[in-house]
Formats: structure tokens, sequence, C-alpha cells
DNA sequence: TGACGCAACATTGAATACAATATACAAAAA
DNA sequence: TTTTTGTATATTGTATTCAATGTTGCGTCA
């Protein structure tokens, strides 16, 4: 039988602040005041503090001693190399998902990809955005590397808010389109080292693009 | 001039706590009860708990709701898929090295893996492992991508105790000195897909010996 | 007028008190 | 004898209180 599972107030909390964080309503700077927030989520401080020490973890938010807690503002540098340390995590997991993906699996990507295409024709960004980061979450998954799908997920969730940024203005979309058609071919054929620098390319790719929004 | 750090106690607790499961004091399985430790590092329950969750999120420890937190015994499984993901850090922070580290810090590479040779010709195992970390961890600091160096630094604390238990029972050192000359090899001469390659076969070599050590 | 010092306030850091939950053991019933 | 249930105890989860530190602003003195 499904068992109960129950999650501390501080879970929860930290939940909480990071959608708070990636749907932009915390934006980067933003103080963290703690009696605040208290008030705000109707917790006391100690579950507070227990959940921003795990976002400080995280890398979403920074602590200076005494003077609290504000959310992360990285530079050109820093999301550079996220996005490259994401690429080579997805690479690296395209590649093992080559060895590991079932067929079925592979049918899944397969139908994203199409359903990638409905909403590039349609011109819905924000499914295309949703259905993009599942192809990206579901590749990982098939690499079966529990360690390598937890390192990806609390990076991912770093950027999402700015590839979130950079896709709804960015005005290159058929390239993306059209590396995501490769990048199910090769799976398909499990050509493992190809789709692994073909995901790598494609970060960098999306570099580029949220450095246009940078520098604009 | 260099400003002064003061750390708060949860952090100088977690660095404890760390130290003592790295160094087998708190072996995996035990029960990491709050009053115990708190009167153990004369600190209060706050700073001891809050030193707790980041350990909890940096995957140390594991807590069950209600139930207190017990230090992780990952399964062969869960070991193994932390060494292909090390390599596959290591192998992506190599590459990235053959493109951005200077020749001197090649060189540095260099005298560490004479130190190498010389700590296996007298046969000082710890030396060696230590040495051994070093060459590991100066190639990833040479990739210049601060995220993945802080990404490789978590995953490897994990491993640290797994790692030196099998080091000091396994009995073929030599393949793993030569893998070293090759490293060094292919990091002078700037072959990155060679090196990339090379060390994810160096941490697959180490799972070997780990299962070894496992099985017997 | 500007710089320094002091004081009041705001905010975080730490400790303690209280509540909720789980476990262990014993007693009672089948 | 075995199972079940209730109660005591231990442990964690949460709230509150107190202490330490940083910041701001005003007043005074050069």
């Amino acid at each position: 039988m499904e068992p109960i599972h129950r999650q501390p107030l501080s879970i929860q909390v930290a939940s909480r602040i990071r959608d708070l964080i990636a749907t932009d309503q915390f934006p980067p700077g933003t103080p963290l005041k703690e009696v605040n927030l208290c008030k705000q989520l109707s917790v006391s401080r100690t579950p507070l503090r227990e959940a921003l020490k795990q976002l400080i973890a995280e890398g979403l938010v920074e602590q200076i001693p005494y003077r609290g807690v504000v959310v992360c503002n990285p530079d050109q540098a820093s999301i550079e190399q996220m996005l490259e340390l994401l690429g080579a995590l997805e690479g690296f997991a395209g590649e093992m998902a080559c060895l590991r993906a079932t067929p079925e699996e592979i049918d899944a990507i397969r139908v994203l990809t199409q359903q990638m295409h409905e909403t590039y024709e349609k011109d819905e960004r924000l499914s295309y955005y949703k259905i993009n980061q599942s192809i990206h979450r579901s590749i990982v998954e098939f690499s079966k590397n529990g360690e390598l799908i937890r390192s990806h997920e609390r990076l991912n969730s770093r950027l999402y808010r700015i590839r979130f940024l950079s896709n709804r203005r960015t005005d290159r979309w058929h390239t993306a389109i059209e590396e995501h058609d490769a990048i199910l071919r090769n799976l398909e054929q499990r050509e493992g080292l190809k789709l692994n620098k073909l995901l790598r390319d494609h970060l960098g790719h999306t570099w580029t693009k949220v450095k246009d929004l940078y520098d604009s």
C-alpha cells in the first residue's frame, strides 16, 4: 500500500522559495529577510532558516554573515560556466542513454519532439519551453544514473529563470528545432559520441542566446 | 587587503562532522543523535541542525522524519553511479584543462606525477593517496570552471572514504601509475579528447577496485 | 561644513522551551 | 503462549527568547 509521506516544514518552505525565485517573483538581489518571510509563509524562524540553509547549499541564494540572505545574481561568467557544465552533464547523459534507454523510452522522446514541432508552428512559446525542458530531463533520466540525474536537476533549476527569460526574447527558434531533430535521430541510432557532442553544442548555443539577452 | 572572514557555528560544525565521516570515525549507519552531538561538540541544537541540513543537501547523511539522521551507506549500485559521474566530470575537466591550463600549471602536474612515482617506489600508500587526490583536483581546477570545480569537490568528498579504503587494500598499483603517465602526456600535448577518455577509464578502473573490496 | 562618535534600531546568530511523533516495553486479553 | 493495546520514554520538529553584530542617523566638535 502507498505510504503516506509527510514532509517537514523546512522542506516545504524550501520548495516554495525555490519556485518564487524560478518564476522571478523573487528576482536576483531580493533580500530574504527572515521575519518578513516568516509572516508571509506563516512559519516560525527555525524551519525558515533551515530552508534557507538548503537553498544556500544549492547555490540559489547567498548569505553574508549578520547581513542576511539575498537571491543570487550570477554574472555572465558564471552563467557561461553553469551552461558549460550543464552541457557536459547532458552530453554524457545522452551518451549513456544511447546504451541504456529502452525502445519505449526513445518513443517517448519522439512524441515529445513531435509536440515541440506543433508548439513551434503555433508559436506557443510557453508550451515550447516546457516541452523542451521535458525532452532534456527525459534524456538525462534515461542515463539511469541517479547521481547524474540529481546533479542535472540542481544545476538546471538554477538556470531555469535565465533560460526562461532568454526563451521569451530570442528570435531564432528554428535552429533549436533542427538540433532537436538531430538529437532524436542520433538517439534512435544509438550514436552515443555524436549525441554527446550534439547536446554539448546545443547548450553552447543557449549560451549565445543568453549572452544576446544580456548585451542588449 | 585580505578580509577577515568569520564562519558561523553551523559551518564549522558541518566541516567537523564531514571530516568525522570521511575518516571513518562515523562509519556508515551511525545514527547522528542531536543531543549527543550537541554535548560532544559543545554547541546547542540550532546550529547543529543547520549543519546537518547542509550535510543532507550534500548527500553525506540521510534523514527520516522523526527518526533522525544517519550516515549514508551507499550500496554498490550507487557507488558505481557516483564513480561514473565523477569520471565524466573529471574527463570533461581534463578536456577543458587542455584548452585553458597554463604551461606553469602543467608543470605542477608533472611535479606531482614525479612525486607519485617516488611514493610508489617507497611503498608509501598514504602519501600516494594524497598526491593522487592532488593531481585529480588540480586537473579539475585547471578547467577554470568554478561550477565544475565545486560539483567535483562535493562528489569527491562523498567518495573520499570508500576510495581511501580501497586504496589500502588493492594490490594493483602499477596500472594506476601507468595511467597517470599517460594522463600527463596527453595534458602536455593538449590532446583534449584523448585525455577525456583516459580520465573516464581511470575512474572506471577505480570502480573495479572498489568492487573487489566489496566482493571480498 | 565635514568628520567623528555615540546611541538607538534592525537583523541575524544561538540557546532554550514546548509540541508532535515514534519506539519500546509491559500488561491484559484471546 | 501469542497478539494487541496502552503508556512511558526518547527523539525530532517547531516556536519563542535572549545575545551578538551591523547599520543608520543625529548631534557635537573641529
